[in-house]
DNA sequence: CTGAAAGCGCTTACAG
DNA sequence: CTGAAAGCGCTTACAG
C-alpha cells in the first residue's frame, strides 16, 4: 500500500508537517538547506499528495473539466464517422493540463434535459473543478454562464457567441473562414455559389453564414435566395442541402458546407448524379476532420484550429485568476484555407 | 458558494449526520419514514456529496483511470488520420461510469520512460482510483500488473497477452478474426495472400498472424515466406510492405492489413502503381475506423469491438470485488467481418 | 434503527 | 524562517 503521508516525509525529514507543505507547494520562506532535505525525504519515500486530502485542506482541486454535448458527441463516435472534435481538444487541453499537474475530466452535458443544471450542479458540488471548458453549443448559453458564474468557477468558452462577453473566450474567426473560402471559389471564377449552413442553435452556422454573404457582396456576386440551405451539420442534412440544390433549373457551380459530414454528404449524393467534383462541382468543407483528407477527392477545407483553442483554455484556467479578471477580449486564434483537389475553375 | 454540506442536510431533517450518510449510501438499517424525510430534505437543499471529503472518509473514489500510450495517441491525434481508438474506448466507458456515478480519468503514459513506473505511482498516490484500465501494450505490461497488484489497484486489461492470467481481462479472438479475414480471401479463390504484421510490441500482432498461418495450413495453400511482412500499425509501414509485395515477381492478389493505416498506405500505393483495388487486388484491414469505411472503394474489415470491451471493462471494475477476484477466464466479445468493396475473386 | 466520536491527509491562518 | 492547532466534509467502527 502506497500510505505514504506528508507525516511520514516530515519525520524523516525530522520536520513540521507544515514545512512539507510549504516546500511541496513552492511556498515561500523556507531556507534552501531545509528545502533540499525535505526534497531528499520526499524522493527517498517516494511521496506524491493525496488529492483528495489536498482539497479538503482547502487548496485547489487541479481538476478541469471540460462539458461536451452529449447527444452529437456519442452519435458521432457511434457512427464512426471520424469526426475527431473531441480527439483534438483533448490533444490540446490533456498536455497542458499535465504540465502543472492538472487532470482534465470529460462530461457529457444532456443540453435538451430538464436537469440539465442540476448536473452541472452535481458536478461542481461533488467535483470541485478549478475550471470549466465550455464547448459549442453549451459555451453559449447564457443560463450556464449565470450559473457557473453564481457558483463562482472560472469557466473559458470554445466558439463562444458574439453576445455575451462574459468569461474566458477563445476562438477563430468564423465569419472571416467563410469569406476566404468564398473569395477562394470567387478567384477561380465561380459565381453561382451553393452555400449549406450548420445547426442553427451554433452561432458558428450564422457567422459562417454572414461571411458567405459579405464576401459575394464585396465581389458583387448576387446569391439567389435558393442557393442558401438551411441546414444541420449531419451527414443527412448534407444529403437533403445536395438533392435540393442539384434539382434546381441553374445549379450551383460551387458549393461551401459547414462541416465535414456535410461536405462528404455532397461528394456522395455528386456522385450518384454523375457529377464530377471537382470537374461538375467544387467543394469546400468546414472543420477538415480525417476522413476530409482521405476522400476522393481530397477536399479543400477551412482547418478548426481546434487543438489550439482547447489548448489556450486549457492555459487560461490553470493561470488565470479566474472570474477576478475583468471581463478580457477573445483570444483569436488563426485558422487555415487548405486547398486540396476539390475546387477549381467552373467549368464555362 | 454550493456549500450544501451534510450537515446542512442533517440540520435540516432533524437528524444526525450518520444517518444522512446512511440514506446517501443507501445503508441498511434505516426507516422508510426516516428515509423519506432525509431525502426530502437532500432534494430542498440541492445537496451532493463532496467527492474529495468522501474519498477522505475512507469510501471509494468513484475514479476510473484509463492509461494510454503516450506516443501513438497522440501521433493519431495529431495527424488526423481517423484513428478513433481512443474516441471508442471514451464511448463505451463513460455513460457505463455515469451509470453508477464513476468519473474517467484518460492519462497518457510514456512506455519509453524510465519513469513510466514513478508516474503510475503517483497518479494512484494522487487520485487513488478503484480501478484502473489498462490498453495495449501496457495491458501485456508483467512490470505493470506486479504494481497495480502490490498497490492493491483492482485493473482491466484490455487486448491481454496469452501469457499472464492475472486481472480482468477483456478481449477479441484475434486469431479467429485472422482466420476468418483469410478464409474470406481463400473462399474467394486466393491463394497468393499477403499479410502485413502489426508492431512486435502488441500480442495482437502475433496472434493475427497466427490465424493467418492457420487458416491458409488448414486449406493447404503453402505462404511463400516474402509475403508476410514484419512492420508496424503505422501508414509509413504500410507503404514499406506495399513496396515490397508489388516488387515480387509473383506478388499476391490479396493482402491482409493489421490496421487500417496499413491498408489506406497500400491502397494508396496500389494505385500509385497502377493497380486497381479490388482487380487486381483484394485489400481486408483490421479494426474498421472511420476513414476505411469512407475510402474509394470502401475496404472490407475486421471491426475491432473497442467500445464494447471498454464498456465491459469499466462494469467489471464497477460491479468487481476486484483483487480478490480469482483469476477469470477472460471476457472474450464478437468481432465482425464487414464485407465491403475490397474484396473480390482473383483476376486468374 | 439511530447517534456521538475519531480520523482520513492535507492546508490555512496564527504563533513564535 | 519554522511549528502547533484547527478544520475541511465525509465515513467507518463503536455505542446504545
Amino acid at each position: 500500500m502506497g500510505a505514504v503521508t506528508i507525516k511520514h516525509v516530515a519525520k524523516e525529514a525530522g520536520v513540521s508537517l507544515q514545512t512539507v507543505s510549504r516546500v511541496v507547494n513552492n511556498g515561500p520562506n523556507v531556507t534552501d538547506a531545509m528545502r533540499e532535505r525535505v526534497r531528499a525525504a520526499i524522493d527517498k519515500l517516494g511521496y506524491v499528495p493525496n488529492m483528495a486530502a489536498r482539497r479538503m485542506g482547502g487548496s485547489k482541486s487541479y481538476l478541469l473539466v471540460a462539458f461536451n454535448d452529449r447527444k452529437p458527441t456519442l452519435e458521432k463516435w457511434r457512427a464512426g464517422r471520424g469526426s475527431d472534435w473531441v480527439a483534438q481538444m483533448l490533444l490540446g487541453a490533456i498536455p497542458r493540463c499535465e504540465r502543472d499537474g492538472y487532470h482534465l475530466l470529460l462530461e457529457l452535458l444532456d443540453g435538451h434535459s430538464a436537469k440539465l443544471h442540476q448536473k452541472i450542479d452535481a458536478i461542481i458540488s461533488s467535483l470541485r473543478p478549478d475550471g470549466v471548458i465550455l464547448t459549442p453549443p453549451h459555451s453559449q448559453d447564457r443560463s450556464i454562464i449565470d450559473q457557473l458564474e453564481h457558483r463562482k468557477v472560472p469557466y473559458a468558452r470554445l466558439s463562444p457567441g458574439e453576445d455575451d462577453e462574459r468569461g474566458f473566450r477563445v476562438r477563430m474567426d468564423e465569419r472571416q473562414a467563410a469569406v476566404m473560402a468564398t473569395r477562394h471559389l470567387l478567384d477561380l471564377g465561380h459565381r453561382r455559389i451553393g452555400f449549406l449552413t450548420g445547426s442553427a442553435e451554433y452561432a458558428v452556422s450564422t457567422e459562417r453564414l454572414e461571411g458567405f454573404r459579405a464576401a459575394m457582396a464585396d465581389a458583387g456576386a448576387a446569391i439567389a435566395p435558393e442557393w442558401v440551405r438551411q441546414g444541420e451539420f449531419s451527414f443527412e442534412s448534407g444529403i437533403a442541402s445536395a438533392d435540393a440544390l442539384f434539382a434546381l433549373r441553374g445549379p450551383p457551380t460551387a458549393i461551401i458546407a459547414s462541416s465535414d459530414e456535410q461536405a462528404l454528404a455532397v461528394l456522395h449524393r455528386a456522385k450518384d448524379m454523375g457529377l464530377d467534383v471537382p470537374a461538375d462541382l467544387s467543394l469546400i468543407s468546414f472543420d477538415d476532420t480525417p476522413p476530409i483528407a482521405f476522400s476522393l477527392p481530397p477536399l479543400t477545407a477551412i482547418r478548426h484550429p481546434t487543438a489550439a483553442m482547447a489548448e489556450r483554455a486549457a492555459a487560461l484556467l490553470i493561470e488565470g485568476h479566474g472570474l477576478d479578471m475583468p471581463p478580457s477580449p477573445p483570444c483569436t486564434l488563426p485558422f487555415e484555407l487548405v486547398v486540396r483537389g476539390s475546387t477549381v475553375p467552373p467549368r464555362r
